[in-house]
DNA sequence: TCGTAAAGTTAGCGTCTCTTACATATGTTA
DNA sequence: TAACATATGTAAGAGACGCTAACTTTACGA
């Protein structure tokens, strides 16, 4: 990740890189404001720049938010990536590093997080984002083959990876949405990643 | 095109029961254009009143959609109730039921869902709303304990309902979201509830 | 029948997105 | 250095929306 806005070499008239400096700035006011109440205006404002300048370089503020969407699913990725590196292949350990990757990267980036994922109704439409969600389901699916000995996926590999995906996705929203606390139950987080990871992958823990 | 509403008698000046009217065009257009696309404007048109109309009934925007939600958490709880009352106390079926009930009201209101679960940052304070949610993940608990052959329920079944719920809540944002055919995969929703029941309730299955 | 409150209306303010027309800085070429 | 092309920025404004204020119509009980 680059720190654009300090790379970003205002010479007077023109800015360095004023396209960096809006993808920052909206992520920051998704990330403060909510995924829904970012304005265009407001990032403008941030930028120091007036409420036409963004059209120079996105066409409309949906591909504001996509660019934000795609530097956010990159570092998912490279995160994910990073996290299981250290771990030899098979274990499923890094079943479980990549489950908290994935909370993790909920709850610290929740306006992101909600804007790759659930609000993504309108960027369907958006091969690249879309290739680049199928990938991150990829090594997940992988990663759950090479628990099995298998280099090249089959299906129940698949669904178990989905299976996998589907509960840390629930509990990243969860996390985010506050339903852990409001519950009344104290929910240990690493516990319920181990856990279920325990049970959908039960052949990997018969130590 | 008019909505026509079921109760509601227009009497030429005052409406019979615009509020009402108003709560369920809010509800058609939050399924039909999303959750962050609605406008009390629209719905004004769609109801055949004024701009101004709403606010004899409603503070604001929110408070229109917090009505919503409220409705859907009722139809949510109600249908969760009735699918589980013909199937006998402690069994594991209650648990699939459950789940199948979960899945398909996203599927069937996923506007409304959305609404319920993933945008509620603005409406925790609102006590009623988050009593609703508290009301309906007690039933999950409930039912957990009672395949264990409790009436009050322990914390393993607080963990272990939690996990289910995190997994259909998972499972039905990647649905609504459009994650299950986009990823290649084909994907069995009720085999893949079944076998998450299977997983984390296995005592249950010892037949 | 009249008075009042509830439930509508119109008019309008401020803000937002996005477009159009125009202005300014920089690099290249001569 | 003059002139031009290109990239970039500004100013002004159309149209939509959220919401408020003040006015009007209707229902209903004293």
């Amino acid at each position: 990740m680059e720190t654009q806005s300090k790379v970003a070499k205002k010479t007077g008239y023109h800015h360095g890189d004023l396209r960096a400096q809006l993808v920052e700035a909206t992520r920051a006011l998704v990330e403060a404001k909510g995924p829904d109440h970012f304005s265009v205006a407001e990032a403008c404002r941030e930028a120091g720049v007036s409420t036409a300048a963004p059209y120079k370089h996105f066409r409309d503020k949906d591909e504001m938010l996509r660019a934000v969407i795609w530097e956010g699913m990159q570092r998912h990725r490279d995160l994910m990536l990073t996290a299981i590196s250290p771990i030899p292949k098979g274990s499923a350990d890094r079943i479980t590093a990549l489950g908290h990757v994935y909370v993790n990267f909920a709850r610290d980036e929740p306006g992101v997080f909600r804007l790759m994922f659930a609000l993504s109704e309108r960027h369907d439409d958006d091969v690249e984002l879309v290739e680049c969600g199928q990938a991150l389901f990829g090594i997940v699916i992988q990663t759950v083959a090479e628990c099995f000995g298998r280099s090249t996926p089959i299906e129940t590999d698949v669904q178990r990876a989905f299976m996998l995906w589907s509960f840390v996705h629930g509990l990243s929203f969860l996390t985010i949405d506050g339903k852990v606390t409001k519950v009344g139950a104290d929910v240990d987080l690493d516990a319920m990643i181990a856990g279920i990871t325990r049970r959908v992958l039960p052949e990997c823990f018969k130590d």
